[in-house]
RNA sequence: GGUUCCGUAGCUCAGCUGGAUAGAGCAGCUGACUUCUAAUCAGCAGGCCACAGGUUCGAAUCCUGUCGGAAUCACCA
């Protein structure tokens, strides 16, 4: 039990017996105590005084005496209006500090038995991955690393979209300009060639529709079908779809791929399993060029005729119903929601049909108790649904399935646009911050004497950590802003801070072989700053666990921002290998090493890497 | 239009199960390296917590309404 539970007890027992009060110990409000105050944690005793009838501050002084009275750990308490701040033992402190240090899972919750899949990154095949998909990865991996140190199996899973007409347009595209090459004959990463040849697409299919434009036909389909006062140029934009399902060259090459693909035509195929191929290739060097990788990935071309079966039971059942066309569908008004097509009626699936049979097949395949899905906002409505027919289909997970729903990330200039190439790619991205941090570090000096290939390691981890800090600190839901500019800033709330707290720590660490063995027993009056990082240290299982509850790594990246702050001013106003007695260079030395292990372990769960040397 | 989310310093963000005088970083200005890594530290300045009501001992936090922004409401994914 932690120190704050067993005030919380205490504060409940008392009331009870000395007020014959009922207050459960959860709902005793306890703080950390302000740092213009003196005291470690602090009760508010607000909330008592109705059904005392007594003044706060009388509250708070009885309680006060009776929990130094009765607790060892407790050295004396002060009362500040309704507040009572208690003060703990130096030596209860250094107890804390030997239990972070020997406790080689301090912060993980023992194994529960339990096994959550967590869905994450989920690309389209058709163009690279750019840096929407970073905070989707980054808050899918960090999520997938809480749920673990949380006690859970975690299966890390995606569900790749490679077929449909968007990857025909690049199959097609290819065909017509791609002379056969190969990304090693382009000298191009797999995704980034098909992202061009998707990008050629949409060009030559406006090129196309604009020469259209001007032909007679179509001007007489503008006036026979605008509406009163349309000008051309809105009618045109409007009309777009319907050009290239009914009169597009280009469209019908397409969607003649896509029919071929459909019936499985053997070169269709070939074709699509080589280009899909590149793909993959490149989007694997991207994850591991952001350090994550997967259980288990999910092909809607192979699961994207699922679900059909589970329509079918749930029409017997009569969670569903079907229309006079043949189309099914679900009635949700009773949860809220509108009624909701889940199979059309030629028989073919849709998105939800498909995500209800991907659900079904993974619980097949790995029997969970939660389902996680990391996806964007924009589809939170879509995820409301889902939940609400696989509950109605009583699958036995159906309670247990959490959409971590995230907002857009925009540019300083406002929403990224592919059509607009404003785009930020992700390999372009990782590119720039670990350029921006072997500048950086070249212009300190520090590392001059690693080899070339430790250096480069180093300036990976430091540029990787101010990309993924600087993104994961932010609250999942919120829309974000991302600037470029501030993504590779390394000083002050950055990823590069909270390693270099960790370095100092390092580098003393080197120069101290040894030495912390000696016993620390005669350090006895602890520095304010000592018991202050104890103190937020002893926090850190409980961060952790309410991120994993929360699914929002961004209070623990605030957590381990708050930590190295604190480190840091520790560094600054006392010395450590130069202590003023052997026993506190000692205890600093344990101090700062346990500092170190809880900045390493927190930031690993955030999946930022940390360098000895910087 | 219905529903949901967001609105805190010039900028980027914390704080939101109600608790003490609302916190950081960046940008601006001052200062601190013969001393363990200055990617650091200390200080100054910067706020009608969108607005208006309500609930209460107490509201940035909860409720209602208004304004502003976003998303969604497809036989798209």
């Amino acid at each position: 039990m932690s120190a704050i539970d067993e005030i919380k007890a205490a504060v409940s027992t008392v009331l009870k017996e000395k007020y014959d009060y009922d207050h459960p110990a959860e709902e005793v409000l306890i703080n950390e105590t302000r740092s213009e105050f003196e005291g470690d944690y602090t009760v508010v005793v607000f909330p008592f005084t109705k059904a005392l009838k007594m003044p706060p501050p009388k509250i708070a002084d009885e309680l006060g005496q009776e929990l130094v009275r009765s607790h060892d750990f407790i050295s004396s308490f002060n009362v500040i209006k309704g507040f009572l701040n208690l003060t703990f033992e130096k030596r209860f402190w250094k107890g804390e500090l030997q239990k972070i240090l020997t406790d080689k899972d301090f912060g993980r919750t023992s194994k529960n038995g339990k096994k959550v899949l967590v869905e994450f990154s989920s690309p389209n095949t058709n163009k690279p991955l750019h840096l929407g998909h970073i905070r989707n990865i980054l808050l899918g991996w960090s999520s997938a690393q809480l749920l673990e140190a949380a006690g859970y199996d975690v299966v890390k899973t995606q569900i790749v979209n490679d077929r449909g007409i968007a990857i025909c347009k690049s199959m097609v595209s290819y065909q017509y300009f791609g002379d056969g090459k190969s990304p090693e004959e382009a000298d191009k990463k797999g995704d980034h060639l098909i992202g061009e040849y998707y990008v050629r697409f949409e060009k030559e299919f406006r090129k196309e529709y604009k020469t259209w434009q001007d032909t007679a036909a179509a001007k007489k389909i503008y006036e026979d079908h605008r509406k009163v006062g349309e000008k051309e140029e809105y009618f045109f934009s409007r009309y777009k779809n319907t050009y290239f399902n009914e009169y597009s060259v280009l469209g019908k090459h397409a969607k003649d791929m896509l029919l071929k693909w459909e019936s499985a035509d053997e070169e269709v195929i070939a074709l699509w399993q080589k280009m899909n191929g590149w793909v993959y290739d490149g989007f694997n060097e991207t994850y591991e060029n952001l350090g994550v990788h997967f259980d288990h990935i999910y092909y809607e071309s192979d699961t994207y005729k699922l679900g059909k079966v589970l329509i079918a039971e749930g029409l017997k059942k009569g969670v569903f119903y079907k229309e006079d066309d043949g189309s099914v569908w679900v009635d949700l008004e009773d949860v809220g929601m509108d009624r909701k097509l889940v199979l059309r009626s030629d028989g073919t699936s849709v998105y939800m049909t498909q995500d209800l049979g991907t659900a079904q097949i993974r619980n097949k395949d790995h029997e969970v108790n939660r389902m996680v899905y990391v996806v964007g906002d924009e589809q939170d409505y879509h995820f409301k649904a889902l939940f609400a027919i696989l509950k109605k289909l009583e699958e036995p997970y159906a309670d247990e399935l959490f959409h971590l729903s995230y907002g857009m990330v925009d540019l300083p200039t406002g929403k990224m646009k592919s059509r607009e190439g404003t785009v930020v790619d992700a390999d372009d991205l990782i590119a720039d911050v670990i350029k921006e941090a072997r500048e950086s570090s070249e212009s300190r000096g520090e590392i001059e004497g690693v080899t070339a290939e430790e250096r480069n390691e180093i300036f990976r981890k430091i540029g990787l950590a101010a990309l993924k800090f600087f993104i994961i600190k932010v609250s999942p839901k919120k829309r974000m802003i991302f600037d470029p500019k501030e993504s590779v800033d390394m000083q002050g709330q950055t990823g590069p801070y909270i390693q270099n707290a960790y370095v100092r720590i390092q580098s003393v660490l080197r120069k101290s072989d040894g030495i912390e063995h000696v016993s620390d027993a005669e350090y006895k009056e602890l520095e304010d700053l000592e018991v202050d990082l104890i103190r937020t240290m002893s926090q850190f299982p409980q961060v952790v666990t309410e991120a994993a509850e929360q699914l929002d790594p961004s209070n623990l990246a605030n957590y381990c921002y708050a930590l190295a702050k604190l480190y840091h001013r520790f560094w600054h106003d006392l010395r450590i290998l130069s202590a003023e007695t052997e026993v506190a260079k000692v205890f600093r030395l344990k101090l700062s090493k346990s500092v170190a292990k809880v900045l390493k372990s927190g930031m690993h769960l955030l999946g930022i890497e940390m360098p000895s040397r910087m």
